[in-house]
RNA sequence: CGGGGUGUACCUCAGUGGUAGAGGGGAAGCUUUGGGAGCUUCCAGUCGCGGGUUCGAAUCCCGUCACCCCGACCA
């Protein structure tokens, strides 16, 4: 391609809203352009970086047996009914859904679990037929509360989805095992680093699930790691052991004291410097909702570790959980906030505690008065030990598990989420097949999710220095970017055209600079749009020489023209292009 | 949804009540040609939208919409 021939528009300036590198990147290089919050123009140049992930996809999913099909944006409500999901996606505002021109109610797919239930209904009925998996690419609507960093959080996105139908629990493991070797290797030939880590599953439901994240720092997620035992877990997920807390060094009977303004761990510490925040216990307030009810709930937690909402959302098997307001803490504590303690709640309030309070003696905590606390609590002796769970948010420094290691926190983009999903929505909508005596079975389904328009967007975040985006080859909208030093002059005419069409004829994508511009801006460019790499011909075209270099060189080095082609077949060849 | 911020040319922004501005960009020309060169001329705006105050509003007031950030939330 040609650049005077493409439309080919890069700004010198930053754009003033983009927070992460990927999205000033993407629209300063034209990529992209916004027309609504987490809206987005894909430029021709994004459109094939997408189509590249897309092809990978495609070709890693079909050599595994996978099938593609094309299920419609637009869904009916009743289909949502039928699995039980409408009330919570809307109840969570995810969902965009609107009454049409004739009264009926209808939404845009966020995810395709329902439909695709539909689609196999009736179509799938023997065991013989199984397993079968499907997927498709599509465009994705989701209304997020707050769409952010460019593709990263869109609220319309591009997105792989894959569904699987197994006879049993053994099947689906299989195909839920044989689909995180696609995405292995779907993610490695995209040429990003990645890591799968154990995950919650969320609002998708089901048993077992993994995602795969990008490592990169400005990642939304944050990922609990242990380099020795190769554990990798969400921090929604993740479990550790901790740090046995210090004894007390006698023991003495509760009492209470006055604790002014003192309403963190922080306060508390500054006023008791002697005793350790491990002997200090938090309790937490919350609100949980269901569909039909709402419970004040307090968590019990250790003064130096936090509680983690999605565990304790999934203990209590509730629509949401947040903080209680001031409100409901005075109803629940009769104190202000910041004085909750577990002696004296409320009676409606059911009482919780995180595994990290196990084995402290001689705690502090809240006394339910205002500037007030108890301390040196014994559980067993000046108040019964709730029953313990793993609520905490896992710490740097924890202890894997097994014992074997230590955890470090890293971050990274969620690019893929795979499912055991069980027979959730095969029950839900009661979709059946005949087992080999006959009977009636809910499906086992899994399902597999990539995020297409997130990948690319990863990939920038991986890749990319001061002067530009640097793509990996194999999903690098074009192979290689051909400098023109001075368009008109007649050896470098000459020669550029004979390498353009020699390398377009050998397969080799090439972005042609034929522009009649300076040398500068054509080099700024080329970095921006960081193409792996780069040839000029200039000074020397006359002697058939030019300059090679990669995207991730520092120096150029002047070869024969000859030898370009040569270069880049070994380079596609070593990427597996 | 709570808190904060911003809306002025295609882009980045300046402009505290008195004729609408700069830089980038685009067009034309001269000079220049290995890391966003210089000069000249030109193009480009219902100052987000609606109301109000005023002789006069981009500027002050009220409302509204959009976008951005923090938080909550999130396959």
């Amino acid at each position: 391609m040609k650049i005077t021939q493409s439309l080919f528009v890069t700004l010198k300036e930053e754009p003033a809203d983009a927070e992460v590198r990927s999205h000033a990147l993407m629209v300063r290089a034209g990529f992209i352009q916004q027309i609504a919050a987490g809206v987005y123009v894909y430029g021709p140049l994004m459109w094939r970086v997408l189509r590249k992930i897309e092809r990978i996809i495609r070709e890693e999913h079909d050599k595994a047996g996978c099938q593609e099909l094309l299920m419609p944006a637009l869904q009916p409500r009743e289909l949502w009914e039928e699995s039980g999901r409408w009330e919570r996606y809307v109840a969570d505002k995810i969902l965009y859904h609107f009454t049409d021109g004739r009264g009926r109610e209808v939404c845009l797919g966020p995810t395709h679990e329902e439909v695709i239930t539909k689609f196999v209904k009736g179509k799938l009925n023997s065991y013989k037929q199984l397993p079968q998996t499907l997927y498709q690419i599509q465009t994705k609507f989701r209304d997020e509360m707050r769409p952010r960093f460019g593709l990263m959080r869109g609220r319309e996105f591009i997105m792989k989805d894959a569904y699987s139908f197994d006879a049993d629990a053994e099947g689906m493991a299989s195909s839920y095992a044989a689909m995180r070797e696609v995405y292995r290797n779907i993610f490695s030939r995209c040429g990003v680093r990645f890591t799968p880590v154990e995950a919650d599953p969320g609002a998708i439901g089901g048993a077992g699930s993994e995602e795969f994240m990008v490592d990169a720092d400005t990642g939304e997620d944050a990922i609990a790691v242990c380099r020795t035992t190769g554990y990798a877990a969400n921090v929604e997920k993740a479990v550790s052991r901790i740090s046995a807390p210090p004894e007390p060094e006698a023991e003495v009977a509760m009492h209470k004291e006055p604790t002014p303004g003192a309403k963190s761990c922080e306060d508390l510490e500054a006023l008791f410097p002697d005793l350790p925040i491990e002997r200090m216990l938090k309790t937490i307030l919350y609100r949980a909702t269901w569909l039909d009810r709402a419970q004040v709930v307090a968590v019990l937690c250790r003064g130096d570790r936090e509680i983690n909402t999605i565990k304790l959302q999934n203990h209590l098997d509730c629509l949401a959980v947040e903080l209680a307001d001031e409100k409901t803490v005075k109803a629940a504590t009769g104190a202000a906030v910041g004085f909750a303690g577990p002696i004296g709640l409320g009676e409606d309030v059911l009482l919780l505690a995180d595994q990290s309070v196990e084995g402290v003696k001689g705690f502090l905590c809240g006394g339910n008065e205002t500037d007030m606390h108890y301390l040196d609590v014994h559980f067993g002796r000046d108040l019964e030990q709730p029953s313990t769970q793993e609520f905490g948010v896992v710490q740097a420094g924890d202890t894997t598990v097994d014992g074997e290691g230590t955890i470090e926190i890293t971050r990274g983009i969620e690019v893929g989420h795979i499912f055991q999903l069980g027979s959730k929505y095969s029950e839900a909508m009661d979709c059946r097949f005949a087992d080999l005596e006959g009977k009636l079975q809910p499906f086992q389904m899994g399902c597999y999710g990539i995020g297409v328009s997130r990948t690319a967007a990863a990939a920038i975040e991986q890749g990319h220095d001061e002067a530009g985006m640097i793509w990996p080859l194999p999903i690098a909208p074009f192979h290689v970017m051909l400098i023109q030093m001075r368009a008109g002059d007649e050896a470098q005419d000459a020669l550029a055209q004979e390498l353009y069409d020699s390398l377009q004829e050998a397969g080799v994508e090439v972005l042609w600079d034929d522009r009649k511009g300076r040398p500068g801006g054509k080099f700024k460019d080329a970095d921006l749009v960081g193409l792996p790499m780069r040839v000029v011909v200039g000074r020397d075209a006359a002697e058939r020489k030019v300059e090679w270099k990669l995207r991730t060189d520092e120096e150029a080095e002047v070869i024969s023209a000859d030898e370009v082609l040569p270069r880049m077949i070994e380079a596609l060849s070593q990427a597996g292009i």
